[in-house]
DNA sequence: TCTGGGGTCCTAGGACCC
DNA sequence: TCTGGGGTCCTAGGACCC
């Protein structure tokens, strides 16, 4: 008996969701984003597999989007309840598997951690199960560690199982650019390759000092062991608890009043203070997110208040920070995050450089 | 072509302390 | 008067993920 990691992705989640209950649009170009209206500011959240083949994706602009898309395509709005419930129903049929643990890592992800001398038939056995309780369809990664898992899904997609190890890691990776491994986006492939690094092997087999001196000590050594595929194997089922709030708007029409910024960081500020209190938590920073146009992101802020529960503190910090924006440019996008106290005995787990959720 | 909204975590560098 | 080496805490900024 052996632990295994098995990683669970649902097939065009939020496509499929729709399709369930709207059996009439199967068989169609399907988008769905923003409030469903291609000729606003939005991208799109998911395609299925018809629209994708007219290259529409995820994280295109709707409005391309609908330059590429069939007549006969549909724009659906995002609803985020629907697609909730529907990841609720997933998780519970993926813990009533026998002998796993379930970790949650988004709508339409998670890990499974189980002991087993036939991973494959676990794999099968938690695709029914979500099969049979939602009527959907997902992909399957078997790993020995959760790296490994992760990107082995990609490989099992659509409806499909996997298995990536130490033992065909490199056969199957070694080829491959940097930029498949789950951690490197497009910025650190890039610092990769002023070092010569362009392959998955290349990384394996570079000097961990040279990567050490570019990212840091913890980035270094992280990146390095991703090229060998190395990554935690541990599988937490502990329910995530969010460790700050945040509210964002992207503005139709670009805000160039200063009375409009202030109106705007006011109201978002509420709303993310909300959230944490929500919960029961104080807030102990404020933080400020700017999008000028035409698209340049700014963070401002990390401004430290001292613990508080009033609402009227956040929105002042908020405030404070808005302050140091550029009041010549014009704003397209607004945001502020709300960073919270954690309840006790959370927040302090030991950290691994892999970010996100995950 | 023109890029959402929700998050987490790492690094550099300054301030401050012993 | 000019100055060490090590540590922690804090802020700002950046990168990445779903």
């Amino acid at each position: 008996m052996a632990d295994w990691v098995l990683h669970v992705d649902m097939d065009q989640f939020i496509a499929a969701v729709e399709v369930l209950r709207r059996p009439e649009l199967a068989g169609r170009p399907l988008i769905v984003g923003g409030r469903g209206d291609p000729t606003e500011r939005a991208v799109v959240s998911t395609a299925s597999y018809e629209a994708r083949a007219f290259g529409i994706g995820s994280g295109m602009p709707l409005r391309i989007a609908a330059r590429k898309a069939p007549d006969d395509a549909v724009f659906l709005p995002v609803d985020h309840p629907a697609y909730e419930s529907a990841s609720a129903e997933v998780m519970a049929a993926l813990r009533a598997v026998p002998g796993v643990v379930v970790e949650v890592i988004g709508w339409d992800e998670c890990f499974l951690g189980v002991t087993t001398d036939d991973p494959e038939e676990v794999a099968r056995a938690a695709q029914t199960a979500v099969l049979e309780a939602t009527g959907l369809h997902c992909s399957v990664g078997i790993g020995d560690n959760r790296v490994r898992a992760k990107i082995a899904t990609e490989f099992g997609k659509p409806r499909g199982i996997f298995r990536l190890t130490a033992h065909n890691w490199f056969e199957t990776m070694g080829a491959r650019p940097t930029r498949d491994l789950w951690g490197v986006g497009p910025k650190v492939q890039k610092r990769l390759a002023a070092h010569g690094i362009h392959t998955v092997r290349e990384l394996a087999d570079a000097d961990e000092a040279v990567l050490v001196d570019e990212f840091g000590p913890r980035m270094g050594v992280w990146y390095h062991g991703l090229g060998s595929g190395l990554g935690p194997s541990a599988v937490d089922p502990t329910p995530w608890v969010a460790r700050s709030h945040s509210r964002e708007t992207t503005y139709q029409q670009n805000l160039t009043a200063v009375e409009q910024v202030r109106d705007a960081v006011t109201e978002l500020a509420a709303h993310a203070f909300d959230d944490c209190a929500a919960e029961g938590r104080a807030v102990v920073r404020v933080h400020l997110k700017v999008r000028y146009a035409p698209f340049e992101t700014r963070t401002f802020g990390h401004k430290l208040v001292a613990p508080t529960t009033r609402r009227d503190d956040v929105i002042a910090a908020a405030l404070a920070l808005a302050a140091t924006m550029d009041p010549q440019r014009e704003v397209r996008l607004l945001g502020v995050r709300a960073e919270k106290t954690m309840p006790e005995g959370e927040g302090s787990t030991e950290r691994t450089p892999v970010r996100g959720r995950i």
